[in-house]
DNA sequence: ATCGTATATGCGTCTAAACGCATACCCTGC
DNA sequence: GCAGGGTATGCGTTTAGACGCATATACGAT
């Protein structure tokens, strides 16, 4: 199947996009994203098996946790998508998504750090989650 | 709802996305986009009210048929998709489907030639489908 | 080996949507 | 009025997918 189906695929979902949106900031865990998504758990692991079905994400194993992100790759067709969603994403309710995972990860979520700079400027230095 | 997942959702579909791709050369009725996706009548006719639905593409009736094209906006939220559009459609089999388009044109398909200059320049003056 | 955390998956349910077929509708021209 | 081209829509079938629940799996720590 075409590539830009697939992808449109991927993106035709409130909570893909919510979890798209999450890694544009960089690699998450996916309990950090089911944290901030808010879904089930089952229902957050599917949607992450359908993006990486989509040509739109790939995942790493690190021990128990599974951090996923973006796929890196320079073909037009897919950077382009990229830089149109990095736009697109100043709206709300992605906004306020964005917010709740900075303070998570401030509050010591368990997203490996030295992966997203951008979102570890006031890390407490705590390990634990703080919730649940 | 959202208008990006909007969007999405219009776009996930390859018939749409078919559809999308020819109303990057301007305006057509329903009846050429039928003849160059080759589905069913019915079938061409729920996807761009599906289309309309989205956001995407707008109609005015002329006379019996009804011609389609893209919704003129400034919002980056829009823009920055048919940009996108653009260049990611360089790819098969879209284009076969501007080729048939631009052949059937030039054959004298109905849609509007001031509309669409990009498509009549060898136009050759028939009124008539000459198809079906 | 067992427990605890994180993730994946089988199963059932429910809704959206893609498609074909037939028919209704809209407009023009006779 | 009627006929014909173009378009929309009601209906039924079928498939994709979204979701919850329960369970299985993967890995680390003890």
């Amino acid at each position: 199947m075409n590539m830009i189906e697939e992808y449109f695929k991927g993106l035709a979902d409130v909570n893909r996009l919510r979890i798209i949106n999450l890694l544009l900031n960089g690699e998450l865990c996916g309990c950090d994203i089911q944290y901030v998504v808010g879904a089930s758990q089952s229902n957050v692991s599917r949607h992450l098996a359908y993006l990486k079905k989509s040509g739109l994400v790939s995942d790493r194993r690190v021990g128990y946790r599974v951090y996923y992100r973006l796929i890196e790759s320079d073909r037009a067709e897919y950077k382009g998508l990229i830089a149109y969603l990095q736009i697109a994403f100043k709206e709300k309710p992605f906004l306020a998504d964005t917010k709740k995972l900075k303070r998570a990860i401030k509050d010591g979520a368990c997203s490996v750090s030295e992966l997203n700079p951008g979102l570890v400027s006031a890390r407490s230095g705590l390990q634990a989650h703080g919730r649940r």
